[in-house]
DNA sequence: TCTGGGGTCCTAGGACCC
DNA sequence: TCTGGGGTCCTAGGACCC
């Protein structure tokens, strides 16, 4: 289940006049700051519009768009929504339901007819929500998942072991869910460009190109053949991490590091309202035009203390150079994994 | 066109050990 | 004198996704 235009829809809602308009989200609303388009609508994607854009560029290809600030609560509260209707859809039969973030999730559900199915489940989030979703259906995650794409908007698609390569078998890699432009390119530079040619394509060769697992990996996408089991088990998050895009490129080292720091400190005091220790913290720092280093250190042992998170902190920024203008930094923090509840603790 | 913010997983190279 | 082979762990960067 994929949801249709799902931010702009939920923008849309709450501000019925805009329905209709080429409406874009993204950043904080000013198409002239630094930013990107996070989801337009249909209407503003007939102007070339897409996600990922720089707000820049879409102001240009469509001046009298609408441009709204990214609400993330608002998309969050409406998401979960529509995982609830999903979950307490009735059905003869257990139905498992995987959120694969605010607007997709998976179902795994057996059904005489999975495309009725599909237009009860989707009639019924439209109903509750008054949002419009997609439906692939097929015999494993990713034909799913690429049957959603052809469903939309407000359809349904099956995609399976049938269909596969009579569908797929002469698109180019890139259309795979996991292929991106990049790999897309490595693969086309040993001969291989469509769905088919993956699929035919020998194994060996391709894991001394990409790897024991992706090479092997690569393949399974090209027969249709992968995407492990549904899910509804709790996600347990290896990670969280905070960052910022100045509107002007810093140059004080000073002014960086104690942005950094303040950045530690917020993600620490929400880590300590979880009691999810931090394991080790990552800095990011991304200098002008644009190219980004990474470094990180280890904490002694895992903790949630000021100091403790402080002094790794610090320990991670010594190791940049900060002679070039900055535009981004960021801080991660890596997590313990999480200590199981014995059963009957409170 | 001038490139957000939040994530995940994999790879390659170096260090280190036996 | 000049150097094996296997394994693990750590780190930085790359690629991808929403």
């Amino acid at each position: 289940m994929d949801l249709d235009e799902f931010i702009a829809a939920v923008e849309i809602l709450r501000r019925p006049e805009l329905r209709g308009l080429p409406v874009v989200v993204g950043g904080d609303g000013d198409p002239t700051k630094r930013g990107v388009v996070s989801t337009a609508s249909y209407e503003a994607r007939a102007f070339g519009i897409r996600s990922a854009m720089p707000l820049r560029t879409a102001l240009k290809r469509c001046p009298e768009a609408v441009f709204l600030a990214v609400d993330a609560e608002a998309y969050l509260a409406a998401s979960r929504e529509v995982m609830q209707t999903l979950r307490t859809f009735p059905h003869p039969g257990r139905v498992v339901v995987e959120v694969a973030g605010w607007d997709e999730a998976f179902l795994a559900v057996e059904a005489e007819d999975p495309e009725a199915l599909a237009r009860e489940m989707q009639a019924r989030v439209l109903e509750r929500t008054r949002l419009w979703c997609s439906i692939g259906v097929g015999d494993n995650k990713l034909r799913a998942k690429i049957a959603s794409g052809y469903a939309k908007p407000r359809g349904v698609f099956r995609l399976t072991r049938e269909n596969w390569f009579e569908l797929m078998g002469p698109m180019p890699t890139v259309e795979l869910w996991g292929v991106g432009r990049k790999t897309a390119d490595k693969l086309e530079s040993i001969g291989i460009r469509t769905v088919e040619e993956l699929a035919g394509a020998d194994e060996e060769a391709l894991a001394r190109r990409f790897g024991p697992s992706t090479g092997p990996w690569l393949r399974s996408l090209g027969l249709g053949e992968h995407g492990g089991r549904v899910t509804d088990e709790p996600y347990v998050p290896r990670g969280q991490s905070r960052e910022h895009t100045f509107q002007r490129n810093l140059t004080d080292p000073d002014e960086i590091r104690a942005g950094v720091l303040e950045m530690a400190e917020t993600l620490a005091g929400e880590l300590r309202r979880v009691g999810r220790p931090i394991v080790r913290v990552v800095v990011k720092i991304r200098f002008a035009p644009f190219f980004t280093q990474t470094h990180g250190a280890k904490l002694a042992e895992p903790s949630l203390e000021g100091a403790a998170v402080r002094e790794a902190t610090l320990r991670a920024l010594d190791r940049f150079d900060l002679v070039r203008p900055v535009r981004l930094i960021g801080v991660r923090a890596e997590l313990a994994d999480p200590v199981p509840v014995p059963r009957g603790t409170p």
